[in-house]
DNA sequence: TTGAAAGCGCTAACAT
DNA sequence: ATGTTAGCGCTTTCAA
């Protein structure tokens, strides 16, 4: 609109026009903007003023490429559309965010390849700091990211040897927990429904080892590919059901999601199998609905803001130079008992 | 490691150092990059080569300084938690990926303040386009990027003024799909439990309209605040209970989220209700659980996924300086025929 | 098909 | 407290 000369294309506002307004040089300006202490009040107030005047937006890709600081992060989870890592992220985002960090965010898809492209990707545009997922990379994927020389925040998951920090917590203990619950609450015929996934997994291999200690034989199990849904939840006891089709009397079921478990029991229900008179189930993550089930599902909470929060904490911590941080920060986990099992 | 002259610190690889290893000049490099047609077969190899050999990664914030193409876009939703939302945007992510493009992913809350802010930090990174969920927003906003002269596509729904283009479907006609397909099975008396959001509101309002034009007196109502939950649709069950204890057969209930019926679902069997044979229940967006519920869920179908790829389509066109884009794209809306309304 | 040169908009020593 | 001076790592005319 306030176009001088008619030139062709409006040339934008840049820091150069706010010094020219405030009658100071762009350092001047660029200083109102990061070292505001540094500058008079009343040439800061200048500045601002021919700020509000232009609607000027400092060019952040400038700034980056001159400070060699690109205010952004890459966090890298399995899946977007699962409630757990959106969550989780969320709060890694909103933490960050405070501190004027932005994140790019992408979805692995719980493939190490995928990953390993999407670091490769993500580097380009020279984030600060990556958060991933889990503790299992593709070795091309830790060499890009030791190459890269920046903060790496690997979450849910612990090990004794992450990249630089891991925050999460132990899935095998979680699992064993799991075990000693049910078999505390006299169950002696146990089967577990798990999806494929890498922790999923180690759950289960926790989970089975620690019910052999307690001497049950042979749990049964189901494995189910891909993303946790109800339908595939529903097929986990159709599954089951089909196999020992006499008794499900006194069997529990540990599910590695709550969404198995949501999925178990509306099958159960539709079946006129009654939980927990007939089968007890138990769920995993203590999801925002498990609470609102019908009956409470009992399962095993995992605190994701926290997660997320410590995440972020750490990532910042990181970038401030700080080498005091611990390298392994256990978030832990709760057995939440609720209504889903047989109180005996 | 490789670190020559033992200096201080490894400097990092450029294009600089890419051109000196392969005996070319660093415009060539670029050229191998973007426009590698222009380049001989031998020159680009011998690039690759060296690219190979040191691990190079372009730096993409320098690249978009230079041609004042950041390739990266900015997406705001509501709610990255509410999978509704993820799933859209995770769509469009991956399409404009395809093309090369990042996005930025930025959470409002449904509120317009906050979108206003957030459009603001965007800017700052210079994204080459915004996709917006809704077609309210502050005038602050809608200056905002009108002066930033970037497409913008707005999702999920329609309006005849777009800020550029917009692409969803018809809230007021879902809901009068919803509300005549209701009166099609034979209901009388009937009720809405609907989110407090603005999109659900006006097919609150839609549906209650459609039901006064057939002629149906005094629909029941519960709005509730916030995001859907299980515990927000037993509560909203249980309110319209208390209201009216006596006589709840005959009624069915349109819900403003599947989520919502769900926990609807979920009390009325908490009391000995059953669905449909003493309430019908009605929900909207049809996601993945909808159809593996017990009773399966009647609801509206919104194609999210299309959603998600049309709005992708529309902005590289935009970007591709199409001129010849549709402004205002319906994706329609679908009502699914389920189990949990009573077939008369 | 390739090179030379001039910037993109900003930051950060180093001066004053 | 502010100005001067070099870049940051790339892209893109314009030449050759």
């Amino acid at each position: 609109m306030t176009a001088k000369q008619g030139k062709k294309k409006a040339q934008p506002v840049t820091m150069a026009t706010i010094a020219r307004i405030a009658g100071v040089t762009p350092s001047t300006v660029s200083r109102a903007f990061n070292h505001p202490e540094l500058i008079s009040p009343e040439t800061v107030e200048r500045i601002m003023e021919a700020v509000r005047l232009t609607g000027y937006v400092p060019n952040l890709v400038a700034g980056g490429l001159a400070s060699n600081r690109s205010r952004s992060l890459a966090a890298i989870v399995p899946s977007i559309t699962n409630i757990i890592y959106a969550a989780f992220v969320q709060n890694f985002v909103v933490n960050v965010r405070e501190r004027g960090y932005q994140v790019m965010l992408m979805e692995s898809g719980f493939s190490r390849q995928t990953e390993q492209e999407l670091v490769a990707t993500a580097l380009g545009r020279r984030p600060e700091g990556f958060l991933l997922t889990g503790v299992n990379h593709s070795n091309a994927c830790r060499r890009q990211l030791l190459a890269a020389d920046v903060p790496v925040i690997e979450a849910w998951d612990l090990t004794e040897s992450p990249i630089d920090i891991c925050v999460g917590f132990s899935h095998a203990g979680a699992a064993k927990a799991a075990a000693r619950h049910l078999v505390g609450r006299g169950y002696r015929s146990v089967a577990i429904a798990t999806m494929d996934d890498e922790r999923a997994l180690r759950r289960r291999d926790a989970f089975l080892a620690e019910l052999r200690a307690a001497g049950i034989a042979h749990p049964r199990e189901v494995t189910l590919p891909g993303g946790p849904t109800l339908g595939k939840g529903r097929q986990a006891l159709a599954r089951l059901l089909a196999e020992q089709a006499d008794d499900t009397a006194d069997t529990a079921i540990f599910c590695s999601s709550d969404v198995i478990a949501h999925g178990i029991m509306i099958e159960a229900q539709s079946r006129g199998l009654s939980v927990p008179g007939d089968l007890g189930v138990m769920g995993f993550g203590d999801q925002e609905f498990a609470a609102d089930l019908n009956p409470a599902l009992t399962t095993i909470r995992i605190d994701r803001a926290a997660l997320g929060a410590r995440a972020a904490e750490a990532m910042m911590a990181r970038i401030d130079g700080r080498e005091d941080v611990e390298r392994r920060i256990d978030i832990g986990f709760e057995v939440i008992d609720r209504a889903s099992l047989l109180a005996r």
